[in-house]
DNA sequence: GGTTAGAATTCATCAGACAACCTGAGATGC
DNA sequence: GCATCTCAGGTTGTCTGATGAATTCTAACC
């Protein structure tokens, strides 16, 4: 592995970068010291100064860490990759699967768990479900909460933030469903899909059995995810 | 809101703490423009080259973007929080009641989907298990793999994926359970806690009966959550 | 073998200089 | 009046050099 000079702009980000794919290649392990600021200028053909702000770069991912008379330590081999980038590249199938799994679930616990408050929620979100119906953009929100409000139901504030992560990554997928649902001829032109699935898992929570509400919902989730798998 | 000359050690992470502070305040929204590196460097009493490696930590954090000749703008006003932190800042209760309706959730998949080869895996690691009866560590390392094999058979790389990151985050709190078992005098000296159970796992899966492997997953899970409810 | 002091190494900070880039205002041409 | 061009001022990018602070290493001494 050989380092010509940098010579292209910025100097800076180029030079974050190659020692970033340094460092995830295993040339500096965990726990090693990279060479001294003087001896990386040499190596990368540029001043002290833009190797200092190129560690810096890499301090502030979460790379390296530097310290004053001994040197600059790799304490990272790769930044860690938040559930939002590695969402989004995995398969729709398996991401879909994934948050399905995770309502069936947090549908069961709703019913255990759930409030007044909850069921006044999951009946509001239920009529505005239905009532953006003709509006895709609109429509698509109005599921999101309802759903949202479901797992919310379940009491459990990871289940609830990893679910919206979910949702927000997703988001921009169930259009495309909606669309390929419309190319399929799946939706009759003034049916809210899934409107009598939906109110029955609202029934099944209300009612406090969970099972009811995990097969309900487990075979509403169903019906999109093989869409999704055609 | 007043800005004393910084005088201590080291200067660009306390001005890159000072501003990131200020961002996630809201005194530079989304899009927004920093000052200058002059007049930042007046304002924080510092030299105009460690306010520019205070603003390469923030470019490296992700949270300011340079643009040379218009400015520094700011693109994000907290860092993203990725799932292990999220996990590490929730009850324990919480986390555990997640990851185990995950897993059961993918031991009903594994029934369904797993291969000979999952099933060679999950009698080595059961047996693995069972060897390092003693160590406790070494015990909780290997019910770890056990658990990982159970949803990698599940064929679902985001759930494998997700399912890793509970159970690396879980570790610490799991030698703290093994802990409270023994001094709840829950575990018989020379007893494998649930070997039955994770035995009966691995032949439900075997069978491919999803149903069984889910409620004989729920069921043991359940034991050690009581115990951290308790 | 243990301790101490000094040298060497390394990062931290500052100042200054020049280059490269962007933006906005004003001038010019059609 | 509108479009285009030019220029000045502002801002970031990079380099050099100097000094200070902190850590590590080495040699001398007890």
């Amino acid at each position: 592995m050989t380092f010509g000079p940098l010579r292209r702009n910025p100097l800076v980000g180029q030079a974050a970068e190659r020692l970033r794919d340094q460092i995830a290649a295993g040339r500096w392990p965990i726990g090693t010291k990279l060479p001294g600021e003087v001896a990386l200028g040499r190596e990368l053909g540029i001043g002290r100064s833009t190797v200092r702000e190129a560690i810096r770069a890499l301090a502030g991912a979460g790379l390296v860490e530097s310290r004053q008379g001994s040197g600059v330590f790799v304490i990272a081999t790769e930044p860690t990759e938040d559930l939002t980038a590695r969402l989004r590249r995995a398969s729709a199938v398996e991401v879909y699967e994934v948050r399905n799994l995770i309502e069936v679930r947090a549908a069961m616990l709703a019913a255990e768990r759930r409030t007044d408050e909850d069921l006044a929620v999951l009946e509001a979100r239920l009529l505005a479900r239905a009532a953006a119906l003709g509006d895709d953009e609109a429509y698509i929100d109005a599921d999101i909460a309802f759903h949202a409000a479901i797992v919310a139901a379940a009491h459990n504030e990871v289940l609830t933030d990893l679910f919206a992560v979910f949702q927000v990554t997703m988001r921009p997928g169930l259009l495309d469903l909606l669309a390929a649902m419309d190319a399929k001829d799946l939706r009759a032109t003034a049916a809210d899909p899934g409107a009598d699935a939906h109110a029955a898992m609202v029934a099944a929570i209300r009612a406090g059995d969970a099972a009811a509400a995990g097969r309900v919902t487990e075979k509403e989730l169903e019906v999109s995810l093989r869409i999704l798998r055609d």
